[in-house]
DNA sequence: CATATTAATCGTAATATTGCAATAGATTAA
DNA sequence: TTAATCTATTGCAATATTACGATTAATATG
């Protein structure tokens, strides 16, 4: 069906699953990477920095900036992009909660 | 096309990718969660607890294994799953570097 | 205004994902 | 061996994602 039962899961769960699949596609792992490097960006450098047709990078943005982790302000012709540091943050204490559950326990099987 | 242009990033890059990807359905974040909490599972429980079909469990099951993060044990007719905990270190630190990218420098625009 | 520049949107093709019924496989118990 | 139990696999339908050419929208510049 290609559609996710997401009635059957708590909000957070939902929330895990929206922000890791954003992540789950290397240009918009590589337009963030390049967004904390540079420190401020606009669309035109990302189209030559990673190497997809405009359309396609302007695609991701706008996931990214949906999310909230990135935002945009247009200057003249062009668009500045950049890491929404506020929503980042937040991002990263429901993702980081998720990823250091308590792993300290024995299994009790395998 | 639906296909990712996996050959234009970096391994690092694909790899962040192909990890969030796997976390980016709320199922799969329920079952490694149920995991966590019970730290011992067997398949026909998963079912009970999430409320999907048998068959879609076994998959989402098949790919988180495939990705390393759980491990399966035959225990007489049902099949023990559990966190692969090395694993889930790895996973963990590969994850944090990118979450964790320098947020302290002031943007230069936005 | 006319033109250039840049980003967003539309439309479409190709591929991937999700979910489940039906079935097959494996193991235990009688 | 047969039946019961549990999990994996297959096959398929519905939807989502990815990518890009063509176009549009918005703003600057001459």
């Amino acid at each position: 069906m290609g559609l996710a039962k997401t009635e059957m899961f708590t909000d957070q769960q939902n929330e895990i699953a929206l922000f890791a699949k954003v992540f789950g596609h290397p240009a918009r792992v590589s337009i963030l990477q390049h967004l904390f490097k540079i420190n401020s960006c606009v669309c035109g450098d990302l189209v030559n920095e990673i190497g997809l047709a405009q359309p396609t990078i302007s695609q991701h943005l706008k996931e990214l900036k949906l999310l909230g982790l990135i935002k945009g302000s247009v200057e003249g012709t062009s668009v500045c992009y950049c890491i929404h540091k506020e929503n980042w943050i937040a991002m990263k204490s429901v993702m980081s909660q998720f990823l250091n559950q308590d792993i300290t326990q024995e299994n009790k099987c395998c």
